[in-house]
DNA sequence: AAACTGATTGACAACTCACTCAGTTTCTGA
DNA sequence: TCAGAAACTGAGTGAGTTGTCAATCAGTTT
């Protein structure tokens, strides 16, 4: 293993941790086995390491999912591999995941490169969850009214659903499959509307 | 107001903002206009004022939401009122609320007290979510065969949706409502179980 | 008036941080 | 074999960090 793949590798580990504010250049070289200055050889600063990291994980992320999502044929198949999905790339990829629930964007700064960078990939998963939806519509597989909201709520669930697995914070093992059952039934055709009592 | 609350004020508003470890005691200080010293007097450390203000929020946020489960009597309004109830508690305290999302605890540092804080108000929402499932079984206005694993997803899902408001990372304005919709539906009794397409 | 109180100040110590750079080692291909 | 390029080193720099502390000050009590 290169040197550059040493110290991505020591960084995520320690990004994911202790968090970006809280991980030293020092602290990643010792990690990583290199002199300090070699990381400012292979990257422009700080804030060029964990920009690698995001975009990998990010683009990583995006071309899995859409496999796994080629796989399935019904809508709603589609929905549960989606929220499925999410839980395995977070056990396989919990340094990563970690490191994207850890940033939180400033919302002064709204032209930072990794806030752009997060709200490009969450408006593509939202569209995959859109097109997943759509495609039950058509087969019958999903009754839904509002797509693009339901598509939003749904992409929110996956997001709290993976903090919860992160942090641990809940003590249910069986959470996304609590969640794919929670959908199945909001999204089963036939069932009636909501009432208002 | 006195110094140590223009303090808290200032502190909040930056690591609402900045984030913790990115706001420095100096600015706090200069912000509240008061001198770097004065904040060390009134805290025991950096740590101490946002200590207190997790402590602050959590209590408000725990005694508002029952008091607004309070005032509703079915199961299922019950869970409503806990879905709007985040999204206006988010917005009359959206710098508190930032601020908790913002902490990601450290996984090796499990005792730290604000992650034990977040914790334990994690379980009791989930337990009045819990309680306002099972009062929903009871009445009849609710169908939900796994208490706690339905209670924790709708906990994810609260989450989650506060967690996309606050970013503004999805262009949705009706997001609480949407989901709300969907909790409707998933809960709604009469609905037929999971299909296994 | 003298003594005492808690609040406030700002200079300061001790330390950490990201980043630089002059120099060294290792690689490469002719 | 060797020159030039690429990779690497680690001491050094200056800015910034948290937290300390002796001194001051406005009130209040004795």
């Amino acid at each position: 293993m290169g040197r550059k793949q040493a110290i991505i590798q020591s960084a995520t580990r320690l990004f994911a941790q202790k968090g970006f504010a809280e991980t030293s250049t020092a602290e990643i070289a010792e990690d990583a086995g290199v002199a300090h200055g070699t990381l400012f050889y292979h990257f422009k600063n700080k804030r060029g390491i964990i920009h690698e990291i995001f975009s990998m994980a990010g683009e990583a992320y995006l071309q899995n999912l859409k496999n796994v999502i080629a796989r399935k044929t019904t809508g709603i198949t589609r929905i549960e591999a989606i929220i499925r999905f999410n839980e395995n790339f977070s056990r396989d990829h919990i340094q990563q995941i970690r490191i994207f629930q850890r940033f939180f964007p400033d919302p002064v700064e709204v032209s930072d490169p990794e806030t752009r960078l997060i709200a490009s990939l969450q408006q593509q998963v939202i569209g995959l969850i859109e097109k997943s939806l759509e495609t039950g519509l058509a087969d019958g597989s999903i009754a839904c009214k509002n797509i693009n909201e339901t598509a939003s709520v749904i992409h929110s669930l996956i997001f709290g659903i993976t903090h919860m697995n992160l942090t641990k914070a809940i003590n249910t093992p069986q959470l996304t499959e609590g969640a794919i059952a929670f959908c199945r039934r909001a999204l089963a055709p036939g069932g009636q509307d909501c009432q208002t009592i």
